[in-house]
DNA sequence: TCCATGTTTCAATTATTATTGAAACATGGA
DNA sequence: TCCATGTTTCAATAATAATTGAAACATGGA
């Protein structure tokens, strides 16, 4: 991940309202949630919600897909996952310092397709 | 932590400057780098860096400590470790999905002395 | 086809943020 | 005390971002 992915990444984040988005989408797992779901669990306005949502779309922090009348919103796992991991890189010039385990999801297409050559 | 104070650290990363910065700090690890020092390293000039680092500070994401003439900044492993657990808390509604490991540093004081009552 | 629903786009307004250079402040040593 | 070094502050400028409401677009069902 390169350092300008990662600032557009973390800039995606740094906002109320998307920070609130994307907390929904990783709560609600890989199932993800209907663009209109999200505006009522966070109450913002649609046109507002659908400005953050192309926002983090764009920074690679959500995926998209139209099913019917909804499009359903997901939260990247693997982006989030390298952006945790951008940010310790390097950790004390690489000295072993405190291995701390946290959990993190992957993106339901790993489990169920063989995708994710990275 | 609380909401807001997620949106303030992640906002002080989420800019180029402050990003590499703080990479520097975490980098070089509880030694921490003098102001002047980071600005050889980055290439910010000073007047832009002092502005970068006093938003870091207000953010929790540094702190300093004046030696003589220098002033040491280093990087709050402490928030840095409090932010990464925020962003993934409650990942998947609480269903274990693939819990990852990664590198996350102490802040020295928590290796020799009795603090974090957290 | 027509309508209701769900989502996105657009334009305008308002607010916030980064950068620069000069000047100020503080410290340690001669 | 005076000077050089290291850091911070200040003011001005330029750029970017969030919110709102109205309108447009697309889909599925009657």
């Amino acid at each position: 991940m390169e350092t300008k992915d990662v600032v557009t990444a973390l800039a995606a984040l740094a906002q109320d309202s998307r920070l609130a988005i994307f907390r929904s989408l990783v709560q609600a797992g890989p199932a993800g949630l209907a663009a209109g779901r999200i505006s009522e669990l966070t109450g913002i306005s649609p046109s507002s919600l659908s400005f953050h949502l192309k926002e983090l779309s764009h920074a690679g922090m959500v995926d998209s897909q139209p099913s019917g009348r909804f499009v359903i919103y997901t939260a990247n796992f693997t982006t989030m996952n390298a952006l945790l991991g951008f940010l310790t890189e390097n950790c004390c010039g690489g000295n072993p310092c405190s291995p701390v385990c946290m959990p993190a999801c992957e993106p339901e297409q790993s489990r169920t397709t063989e995708k994710e050559p990275t």
